[in-house]
RNA sequence: GCGGUUGUGGUGUAACGGUAGCAUACCAGCUUGUGGCGCUGUUGGCGUGGGUUCAACUCCCACCUCCCGCU
């Protein structure tokens, strides 16, 4: 068992599998359910320490690819004290592993698949496109060449680890071969496989100080993904990371998640986690099926491109995907703050009219606002989505949330 | 006033005696283990008038306009 590192189960809804928990860390604990914010390169974009630390998130992710080939580099990190000295970020920090950037910089890259269904307006694969790729997929590994210089390094289940040590961080994933979707069964098999191949060397070889996440593959074949559950669940490791390629569609994807979670239950009480999910009606869904935490680049991306989070109060819904589109015409005369719900310091200060202008004129302060209200926008969403399975009204709070 | 010069979507530009192209902006969608790069689609134009020609944004004339020089 890793030191420093538990996971506790505080409260289980009586009528659902959500539950809320505790994980304890060498560098503080995590209340769960949680969605983790997304610090790649160990920044969240367009935001400065002083605003992390102003939100203050429970953890973040960080991730290993970027931080390997990103100047200084993480042998340099580990001499300057580790990832925590060099953000100046104290509390628990999650490290994903780089086996997605073989998806994101790779295949995905070129077809612009994603991890949930298609492109919107493209039914095939693009096969004419130009655009280079990163990655060279190896039985062993990745080759994977840098995205900010011309260098090319080899990548596999040992450095992976070797990486994410040097990084220090508390959470660490197994390196993975993250399959794209439209894979046939035989194809998503064959992956999965070396997957699994490729975890079992990340145990081997992983910093006993660090808790190691095993990620379940199987792509959308739910018989691949039980079968991945009952490998992935056999082994030692302190949590358990749902991975790759979830279907077509959400209700795919939950399809899925069901089918996992009734095949992870009896196994173990480790702590799961959903990797690269966390849309608001994605959170109510999963949680609600028994995920504890999650990350996600598109609370800060889509804050980015002009999507500012709203709740019911202000009709956010699954139709609109709970987020205005500050840039649109009508937005510029509103002299009130993008949510009355939400307590940030840009709904403290800003009207939509003003985030309206910043944006159109392209002044960076848009970003910053932006990326702070829907940060603290999902903090406070998931503080609440945990104090409502405390006090047994989750299914409440997810028809509140929900409704059409 | 005279001479020269310029005029193409909101903006910046390209080409051509025969369907006016590109960029950007606007508008409408999209974004799920972040390359900080976004992606898809729609709308919208030849300064005005006349002439030559089967056909003129293109050649010619006048006017208007822009800028430069001269008085």
């Amino acid at each position: 068992m890793t030191p420093n590192f538990s996971f506790e189960i505080t409260h289980q809804d009586k009528k659902t599998n959500a539950r809320v928990g505790i994980i304890k860390t060498r560098s503080g604990n995590i209340e769960t359910p949680y969605l983790v914010p997304i610090a790649t390169r160990a920044e969240i974009i367009s935001l400065s320490k002083e605003d992390i630390s102003a939100i203050s998130p429970q953890a973040i992710l960080a991730n290993t690819y970027h931080l390997h080939f990103l100047s200084p580099g993480d042998k340099e990190i580990k001499k300057l004290g580790g990832l925590h000295k060099f953000m100046n970020f104290s509390k628990p920090i999650f490290t994903d592993s780089g086996g997605f950037q073989a998806l994101s910089l790779g295949f995905g890259r070129t077809t612009r698949l994603r991890k949930i269904g298609f492109f919107p307006g493209k039914n095939e694969i693009k096969t004419d496109n130009k655009e280079k790729t990163f990655v060279t997929l190896k039985d062993d590994g990745i080759l994977f060449k840098s995205v900010y210089d011309e260098t090319e390094k080899f990548m596999g289940p040992k450095e992976s680890m070797q990486i994410q040590s040097n990084l220090g961080s508390e959470i660490i994933m197994a390196f993975d071969q993250c399959n794209p979707p439209g894979q046939t069964e035989e194809e998503t098999k064959k992956s999965m496989e070396i997957s699994h191949k490729w975890e079992l060397e990340s145990l081997k070889h992983k910093n006993p100080e660090q808790a190691l996440y095993g990620i379940i593959h199987g792509g959308a074949y739910p018989n691949l993904r039980v079968e991945s559950c009952k490998f992935i669940s056999s082994l030692s490791f302190e949590g358990i990371a749902i991975g790759g390629s979830l279907g077509k569609t959400k209700k795919e994807m939950y399809f899925l998640l069901d089918g996992i979670i009734s095949n992870l239950k009896e196994a173990d009480k480790k702590p799961r986690h959903m990797l690269g999910i966390g849309w608001v009606d994605d959170l109510f869904e999963c949680v609600e099926r028994g995920m504890d935490t999650f990350d996600c680049v598109h609370t800060t991306r889509l804050a980015r491109h002009g999507g500012l989070y709203i709740s019911p109060k202000e009709e956010g819904n699954q139709k609109n995907k709970y987020h205005i589109k500050i840039r649109k015409i009508k937005h510029a005369s509103e002299n009130k703050p993008i949510d009355s719900w939400c307590d940030c310091s840009t709904c403290k200060s800003y009207s939509r009219k003003d985030l309206h202008n910043l944006c159109r004129i392209k002044n960076p302060q848009y970003a910053k606002l932006a990326t702070i209200h829907n940060i603290s926008f999902m903090e406070k969403l998931m503080k609440e989505i945990r104090d409502s399975i405390k006090e047994n009204r989750f299914q409440e709070l997810k028809s509140y949330w929900l409704q059409k």
